[in-house]
DNA sequence: TATATATTTGTAACTACTTACACAAAGAAT
DNA sequence: ATTCTTTGTGTAAGTAGTTACAAATATATA
């Protein structure tokens, strides 16, 4: 008897969807991820944009170009300023990012019809 | 000037994905997702499957119930078991949660190739 | 009677996440 | 000299998430 697993039926499918959330997982990485595929945005640009602290935002940051995701320049101007932008590797993100805006906006209009 | 914005580009694109991470965000719930495409689970098994404590599981499942992406049913068994699974709805969220295994099992090979 | 099962819930403890606030560096502007 | 800017960091406090453990329920088994 032939057993034929494929993305959907294999029983392992979680650990590489866990694999994704380790490293995009959590509040901020994907907001962040989102709203950078409008170009490069400043430290405060993003922290004002997001809604996160700086605190948090470059802890969040740092993680993200650690993993690839995201580059951080340094800018020659007085006050020095930063400036991050996604990585080309980042494109590798881009379906599961239209997949959750797509879902994200019709859940709300289900939600919206319900009432 | 026409101003022409798509999903990518528009400037909110974030907010949606926000929308769908107070659903399905977190550390748990695509992974229960993800387990449940195999078929319906029993409490314990997806407790065991899963590694999550029971206590954290019900909380998880409740919320999963109470956005329609999960179904509670009391078998009429001895002793009582209970089995849960996904909705029609919960379908919705295939291509999300494709698009993550498939960048999980991807991002897993590049980090072994740079090795 | 004692033990075992499955599905939870209650409680307290513990860890992780997030915020608020102050502050540093390095000039520029007043 | 004083104040302002941007990009952070250090510290402490508060909130949220998670675990461990005990227990409740309802019944079956030894």
């Amino acid at each position: 008897m032939e057993i034929v697993e494929n993305e959907q039926t294999c029983k392992k499918a979680h650990l590489a969807i866990q694999d994704t959330l380790d490293v995009v997982g959590g509040k901020w990485k994907l907001i962040l991820i989102s709203i950078l595929r409008n170009g490069p945005f400043r430290f405060k640009e993003l922290s004002r944009e997001a809604g996160i602290t700086p605190r948090i935002l470059s802890k969040e940051l740092k993680e993200l170009e650690m993993n690839g995701l995201v580059t951080r320049t340094v800018c020659d101007t007085r006050p020095i300023t930063v400036e991050y932008a996604l990585t080309d590797y980042s494109e590798s993100l881009s379906e599961v990012i239209m997949a959750m805006h797509k879902w994200g906006t019709e859940h709300r209009e289900r939600i919206k019809k319900e009432w």
